[in-house]
DNA sequence: TGACTCCACCTAAAGTATTTAGGCAAATGA
DNA sequence: TCATTTGCCTAAATACTTTAGGTGGAGTCA
């Protein structure tokens, strides 16, 4: 009856290269199974249900890139810091798409707790610290930071900017002047 | 045998509004019929597959935003028009979750060529014109209010800023405040 | 008005994905 | 070596997708 060796995280991992492959949303347990030349009921003593597996990958996919996060920004400081950082996630993108897609997949609450979202947000403040925010603007240049870095993956994945001039690269290198620039002089709430 | 009267624009607006009420991901050629009191099979006279459904209803949920989007910058200039046309985005994220889900759907470029996307990417520029940005640089910075006002949306709907200070709405204006100031400021090429 | 033609919606059927229940045999360990 | 655990299986129910072909009601034209 030839075991295989399932386990939760063999599948998780399998699971994350499959999304790479044919995309995140292509994910499916039979598609997995298939992989690993198991019936599908096998899975589920390893993972709950296909929702779950999803989460699995998702969170699998954000340690990841937390961990990849942190190495970059290591020994760095300024817009040195912030341009290693950021780029974490584009070269991310473009090297695992699946995975990146699945990061970026709606948690539950609790679930995202205990993601590495709180991390990745811990990290973003990190970088904060090379340029001169109080809070409450720390916190918002953290959503802001984080919501550029989102966007722009979502968006050039999605091939927003593959068919025009000036080339995503450029446009990238330029977004993070703009952001260092914007974070050395936030400016400080309007009057009127 | 009693004619519901189908058509490819009633299934379409009727699954935007079921998008809304369970999800985008969660519509389905099954519940739209099921909603029509139909069988599940006529729908296909009028859209080709699942696919072709969801496209549509990401293309009908471009078109509304950009509608709501050129209302809002009609006759204002300046950060006026950059914060009434950046709330469009945020209110009909909050207003209409499941269509605002739909329309950052990943289009195929064809299909998004003759999208409303670049009606959006011209209204965007259009807003640049009450800054002082030449090109490339408008491109790249078109390309950064896409990013945020994409990334931000996705975000806050996640849940992302939901059980944290301090309280989105504050955040959201600062960052419109602070874009303002970067389109204002925008950094020369930096040198080193 | 009666026959005709569409076509909107139907039934039927095949294919695939999800999930649960229960079984057997390989691995584990006393 | 025997008992227990557990990894993977078969079987079966449910659901969604899609295609092929049929039927009857609505509008049209003589």
């Amino acid at each position: 009856m030839a075991r295989v060796g399932l386990t939760p995280d063999r599948l998780v991992r399998a699971g994350a290269e499959l999304a790479d492959e044919i995309g995140f949303e292509q994910v499916t347990a039979s598609e997995l199974a298939r992989r690993f030349g198991v019936k599908v009921a096998s899975l589920y003593s390893h993972v709950r249900n296909t929702q779950d597996l999803r989460t699995r990958i998702s969170l699998f996919a954000l340690e990841e890139m937390a961990d990849r996060a942190a190495d970059a920004i290591a020994g760095r400081a300024g817009k040195d810091a912030l341009v290693a950082f950021a780029n974490v996630y584009r070269d991310y993108e473009r090297e695992h798409p699946g995975r990146a897609a699945a990061a970026r997949m709606p948690l539950d609450p609790e679930t995202a707790a205990r993601s590495a979202g709180p991390r990745h947000a811990q990290m973003t403040r990190a970088i904060l610290r090379g340029y001169d925010l109080a809070e409450p603007e720390a916190t918002h240049a953290v959503r802001l930071l984080g919501s550029v870095f989102h966007g722009y993956s979502s968006l050039e994945s999605a091939g927003g900017f593959r068919h025009s001039a000036p080339d995503s690269e450029e446009t990238w290198n330029r977004i993070l002047d703009a952001l260092d620039s914007l974070l050395r002089n936030w400016p400080t709430e309007p009057t009127s």
